[in-house]
RNA sequence: GCCCCCGUAGCUCAGUUGGAUAGAGCAGGAAACUUCUAAUUUCAAGGUCGUGGGUUCGAGUCCCGCCGGGGGCGCCA
């Protein structure tokens, strides 16, 4: 990448400078490069301020001596107070027109992972109704999360967690029975805390149209697992299918419950057991992480006094204290002790599994806000279990509030007024969904206004953005079936650039593509696409209202193509990466 | 009682790991269509970055307190 190309110029110039005795010694630190206002250059260098104490000099004055010693055929060199300033070169940014045209729908790969496993889940909501537009931000941004490390070089597996197994699916399952018996005329009333939404009446009565009457003459209790099960099946097809019309696929759909029948579940307490992390409390199953006992207050974090009492360690800097303890078996009575675990039960060996036996590194999980809670514990886990620092990634998103005719609607899931991913996409379409979804940061708790999102139509960034695309085809074809041009012979030809400020300006933007995908892959923040594709949009919108390319004598057409090309490019790249579409024609 | 997240322009939100004069999009104001898609562009306007301290050359960004909003935990999933 041309950042880090600089920062290694960077790092060269103050050797030099050292060695010509300009500076002193000195272990060079970590340099950082960053995007000033534009008038001052294409990247700015302020590591002279950090020198300056241990040089002993003024700021400015390192500043210049750094720029004495910098060698670059790519940039311009500049020093601005304390700041070394890097300006590209229009023959370098001319140059670069034809790396981006190479890579073609590659422009944007960096080599971050290495081709290392990656894993990221996503979806994973409970399959007991279908994907609720809540869902609809989890997978979005966890599709979109799994694009950027792909691009950063990574194998990327995606998997959906299927909830298969504990008290929730047995509500379920009890909820199919009561909506099944009413397709045959029996009133069996709804469990408490039952599923009363359309998806599961629907599932009830899709079950009763296909099975028939035979589970009423069952074993009530066999029945309603069995039902449970088939309920499962079924919702879990719906997602798949609302997965297939979001653009998203999954290399695997994991299941809960094979954790238990595989025996893993059993190996992992086995391994915290045989570390002293498991205590016995009350009929519970708990785990410690520091294997200290359940105290009165049972569960509750140690107050600040009883750590004072007590003979730990002072914590560490940087080092997390001891989680609660948390209960991973409850003492409810149930007839098969593995019905007994809590998700959190389910947590390690899935962890294990996808750390140890899989080997991604890093394993991302996308949970909603309602998970917060696990995120320590998991954590906690990891570190218990001796699993690598940061193979495990958990990014927390924030749930919507849907808005419809200035009206904050109210979802839950058991009540069954959630509202489905696929009823709004029906409404805004795919690529309106998922780039408002993207466009705020996952810490964000947003608004989804369904009628701004359907009226904006005509003003909206989505559109924006795949307008752009839609102008350079249609002027490309124009170019090739109006004006009889040989594009490709355009894009081989090797003009220098005119240089006007729109062009130059394009390419910059262009050429940002692979800092934006290594911030999104680093930082897992998918809502920087967004706001890099909008740039460019509005990067390439200039160009066209001030570089008229059609028409022209051709050491201006042919470096115009070009640009409309590479632009071409960035911007499929960028929609790509988010997962919509870019259309030809609007 | 404890934990997590948020508070930036009228509205919705960015802010690239602590850098120079805090940015977009909508809404509202003023312009530009004989010109490759006006789903566009240009200009102007809009801010004590919730608040009070602290850390340092430098804080929207890091630390602490407080205020306001949201979410979660204390044998639910």
């Amino acid at each position: 990448m041309i950042r880090d190309t600089l920062t290694r110029q960077v790092a060269d110039a103050i050797a030099a400078a050292q060695a010509a005795g300009d500076l002193p010694q000195f272990s060079i630190p970590d340099i950082g490069l960053m995007h000033p206002r534009p008038e001052l250059g294409d990247y700015a260098c302020s590591v002279a301020m950090q020198l300056a104490r241990i040089a002993r000099l003024p700021p400015a004055q390192i500043a210049q001596r750094i720029a004495k010693h910098v060698v670059s055929d790519i940039a311009t060199v500049e020093v601005a107070s304390a700041y070394v300033n890097f300006r590209l070169k229009p023959e370098f940014l001319g140059q670069q027109v034809n790396i981006v045209l190479l890579a073609g729908e590659r422009w944007g790969d960096i080599d971050l992972g290495h081709g290392a496993a990656a894993q990221v889940e996503h979806g994973s909501a409970n399959p007991t109704g279908y994907a609720t537009i809540g869902t609809g931000r989890n997978v979005v941004t966890g599709d979109t999360l799994a694009n950027a490390l792909d691009a950063a070089g990574y194998a990327v597996h995606r998997e959906w967690y299927v909830n298969d197994a504990g008290n929730q699916i047995r509500a379920f399952g009890a909820s199919l029975f009561s909506h099944y018996a009413q397709a045959f005329g029996q009133d069996i009333p709804l469990p408490e805390k039952g599923y009363a939404g359309e998806d599961a009446v629907e599932v009830g009565r899709a079950l009763a149209a296909a099975e028939g009457d035979r589970f009423l003459a069952m074993d009530r209790d066999a029945a309603t697992r069995e039902l449970g099960r088939m309920g499962i099946d079924l919702v879990m097809a719906r997602i798949r299918l609302t997965m297939t019309r979001l653009g998203i696929h999954y290399d695997n759909y994991f299941s809960e419950r094979s954790l238990y029948t595989s025996g893993r579940a059993a190996r992992a307490l086995e391994a915290l057991r045989a570390r002293g992390l498991l205590i016995d409390h009350d009929g519970a199953l708990w785990f410690s992480e520091d294997g200290s006992p359940i105290r009165s207050g049972q569960g509750k974090r140690k107050t600040s006094d009883e750590y004072a009492e007590s003979d730990d360690e002072p914590e560490e800097k940087g080092k997390p204290a001891p989680i609660q303890a948390v209960v991973i078996r409850s003492a409810a009575v149930v007839a098969n002790p593995d019905e007994r675990a809590t998700y959190f039960a389910s947590d390690i060996p899935y962890a294990l599994n996808k750390v140890v036996e899989r080997g991604f590194n890093p394993a991302v999980y996308v949970w909603g806000e309602d998970h917060q809670a696990d995120v320590p514990r998991v954590y906690a886990a990891a570190r218990t279990l001796g699993l690598p620092e940061g193979a495990i990634r958990l990014i927390i998103y924030r749930f919507i509030t849907l808005m419809r005719g200035g009206v904050e609607v109210r979802m839950g899931k058991r009540k069954g007024n959630a509202i489905l991913a696929d009823d709004v996409v029906d409404e805004v379409g795919v690529d309106a969904f998922r780039y408002v979804m993207l466009s705020r940061s996952v810490d964000t708790k947003f608004t989804f206004d369904l009628d701004l999102v359907k009226e904006q139509k005509n003003d909206n960034p989505v559109y924006y953005v795949q307008y752009g695309h839609a102008r350079i085809a249609s002027l490309l074809r124009r170019a090739a079936e109006e004006h009889g041009i040989d594009l490709e012979a355009a894009y081989a030809s090797d003009y220098p650039l005119p240089g006007e400020p729109g062009e130059l300006d394009l390419i910059r933007r262009a050429l940002e593509l692979p800092e934006i995908v290594e911030l999104v892959a680093t930082k897992l923040e998918p809502h920087h696409f967004t706001a890099y594709a909008q740039a460019l949009a509005t990067a390439f919108s200039r160009f066209y209202e001030s570089c008229r390319v059609l028409g022209t004598p051709e050491a201006v057409l042919y470096p115009r193509l070009k640009l409309c090309r590479m632009a071409q490019i960035a911007l499929a790249r960028a929609l790509s990466l988010m997962g919509m579409s870019a259309p030809d024609r609007m």
